[in-house]
DNA sequence: TCCTAACATGAGTGAGCACTCGACTTAGCC
DNA sequence: GGCTAAGTCGAGTGCTCACTCATGTTAGGA
């Protein structure tokens, strides 16, 4: 993927920055300092500049590839266990909400976005064929609330039961009515 | 309420201050500068912090505003309208939705957040009794509900008819079903 | 009108942070 | 092993921002 490979170590800290970087900011929020990030992964904060120019360079790749890998766990999903399972990774990892706020990722990370978003459209599409969702609901909604739900469980400390009580008033919603 | 009223200048700089401090954070979120805020209310600096010894002060205050304000205005409304009342403003404030956010605000402005709470819950209990509400959801996930679709409507700029389609949705999973 | 406590002013202070750069180290090719 | 481009290091730079304080101004009571 890159146009030229990486030296070995330059590898190796690559990944050992983001694996820090998305250890401190899900503990700090993405207000943490890039000092700490460099602390953490072992190395001087010159190395963390090399490979991410920029503080929203680091930040655009941790949320790249958390985003990769919400995109592949949709796979082992329906709609309202990914729902479930996207929700609880928000209230444990602070960055997964701000990396959904889907004004400064539709700008920042356009492809990563879409990829997520036709997941969750393939999601959806299977549900409503199977009559485990209505048709009068529609994409853009289904992602704000997605959103928005994370937002809440990132913010709100919520446990675990409530949790499950907010979605099931939301899963509720999406359920065909007669 | 204070406890000695204060001089006739120094009062309308307050209001002033809050004013202006209000439509600053609106715009630029919380982490706007002081001095901006001043610069747009027409003092010093020094002035801000005479009436508001900490930034966190000075947010706590308008929070404070505004929260009366929206349990003012929930005796107005059912708890729908007040749902879709409350995410309008979140949309076109960006203080709104920060200052709902459950975990700061328990802790800052306790006895606002209670008031708030209150009035939510009177219109819950009302929407239940008058059959628009199951009675199966209970305070804490309609708080949360609320909270997370501030957040939403903060971050995701929706228009006017997603925000619609969204809250429909919300609504759909509250009602009493079948 | 005079007096003074309350208030306003804004240049200054210190701390934190993103980002730079010249000196040093090392991976990897011959 | 020797060479060098790629990589690392970390003190330093410049900027922003919350907050201070010595000096100047005014409200409002007597």
């Amino acid at each position: 993927m890159p146009e030229v490979p990486l030296r070995a170590d330059a590898a190796r800290n690559r990944t050992r920055i983001l694996d820090a970087a998305e250890a401190v900011f899900a503990e700090l929020g993405p207000t943490a300092s890039t000092e700490e990030v460099a602390r953490r992964a072992g190395v001087a904060i010159g190395t963390v500049f090399r490979h991410f120019p920029t503080k929203k360079d680091l930040l655009a790749a941790i949320m790249k590839r958390l985003l990769a890998q919400l995109v592949a766990d949709a796979g082992e999903h329906d709609l309202f266990s990914f729902f479930r399972h996207v929700v609880a990774e928000a209230a444990a990892k602070k960055t997964v909400a701000d990396l959904l706020a889907a004004a400064d990722l539709d700008i920042r990370l356009p492809e990563a976005a879409a990829h997520l978003r036709d997941a969750v459209e393939t999601l959806l599409t299977t549900a409503q064929s199977s009559g485990a969702v209505t048709s009068d609901v529609r994409l853009p909604e289904v992602m704000a609330l997605l959103v928005s739900l994370c937002q809440g469980a990132l913010h709100g400390g919520w446990d675990q039961a409530l949790q499950s009580r907010i979605l099931d008033v939301v899963f509720t919603g999406l359920r065909p009515h007669s």
